[in-house]
DNA sequence: TCCGAGCGTCAAGGACGCGTCAAGAACGGC
DNA sequence: GCCGTTCTTGACGCGTCCTTGACGCTCGGA
């Protein structure tokens, strides 16, 4: 399911958003101000935010800034704003695209559409089955096994390796695998990836002991080695 | 250097258009049809396309579908035409982004700084792959091999190390690199780069006791000879 | 020839980060 | 409201890495 966030302070405009983009089969929540906005974003992985740049406590551009300092989730900006500059800035803080208001609302869709498409290949071109001698994980599917037997992963662990598994034999830092999954506040929290990996070790490595495929490169981060 | 196509059959607007973007020091080919447009976009791997709807030859809509046949390049739509469903089809044809004329030459760099932006971390811009005949160090997956065996680097040793790679040639300063790797009040501490280099060149030097790619320039600095 | 500054080497200590375990808190399903 | 799962939080032992000091070497100048 690909969800959306929507920023927008005029209740109206809101609902109406929430309800035809719901109506597309997206899964949509809503917020109506730019702090809110934030802490949504760093509690949720959405897949794309629209953002009206008139919020009543922050500027949109402060906003797309506080997003971009850890994702690169596509946003939209929406604005009745018509001046050059804005577009401009709104543009260079991060945003992926700019909607003058009165929009259609066919066009907010294909627009949608579009920055969901460009942002689909980023994610999910490296094959969804990564398939190691002592185990096989679907990301697709969210399903692991370990010598043919179905492991079950909580949804934290699946995040975690997915994180680490999308780049095979990269090095991901710490403080990114906490931004990644618990959200920026939490890049000091390095004894939550402890604990996890421990946990996914001992479901998916053969001696969880001495770890094989999900490495840790001590002061730097962790690394998943196919 | 970032390489543009320019799609556009008005004579005045394609000139006006590549002027500009070549003050932004981007290099842009120009072409005033649909066909030319495909062998062009066919022959050279452009990083990015701003194309003109109304085509002489062909629909500005075949060009986008026939360039999406087999590239991923961004492309920017440029048109009059008002019309929504227009939009819809340009972007649900594979368009990146849609922008209707008349249209300010400020906003349209912005959206072209947005769509090469995003397209940037998919083709990996700068190589960070250092290669001696000695080793190689891959700066962004932080690994490093010497005759084909990996070589584990602390973290303080990998700082040193990019802090002289990422210049090849050049002679850092002793201040500088302490001051980059350990903060501007280790200024004095050289001994610590002593003990570091004396453990880099153990670890990656063919003749640790003769140094030949990490080069002490006494009184001065150090120096990465690639 | 002697001397000193700067560099390379080595080894010991202490600090820090990691793995592990377990218990309490939050969450969701029934 | 209860129960099981999942997440958070704290404590402890251990290994690694950083820091620090001592010593020998080379090279240039007195």
């Amino acid at each position: 399911m690909t969800r959306l966030l929507v920023v927008e302070d005029d209740q109206a405009l809101r609902r109406a958003l929430a309800i035809t983009l719901r109506a597309r089969h997206y899964e949509v929540d809503t917020v109506g101000d730019g702090a809110a906005a934030l802490r949504a974003a760093a509690a949720t992985a959405y897949d794309l935010v629209v953002m009206d740049l008139g919020l009543p406590d922050l500027d949109g551009v402060e906003v797309i800034q506080g997003i971009r300092g850890w994702s690169a989730v596509p946003v939209i900006v929406l604005s009745a704003r018509e001046a050059q500059w804005q577009k401009v800035d709104a543009l260079d803080a991060g945003a992926d695209d700019y909607v003058t208001k009165p929009f259609g609302m066919d066009e907010l869709l294909a627009r949608v559409r579009a920055a969901l498409r460009r942002a689909e290949p980023a994610e999910g071109n490296s094959a969804p089955i990564v398939e190691t001698p002592a185990f096989v994980i679907d990301l697709a599917a969210k399903r692991a096994h370990k010598d043919g037997r179905e492991v079950r992963l909580t949804p934290t662990e699946w995040h975690l390796v997915e994180a680490l598994v999308r780049r095979p034999g990269v090095l991901v830092p710490s403080t990114q695998l906490l931004a990644e999954v618990w959200g920026p506040h939490y890049e000091r929290e390095t004894n939550y990836l402890r604990v996890f990996f421990a946990q996914i070790r001992r479901k998916l490595e053969p001696d969880p002991g001495r770890p094989r495929y999900f490495i840790t490169e001590p002061g730097l981060g962790y690394r998943f080695e196919p």
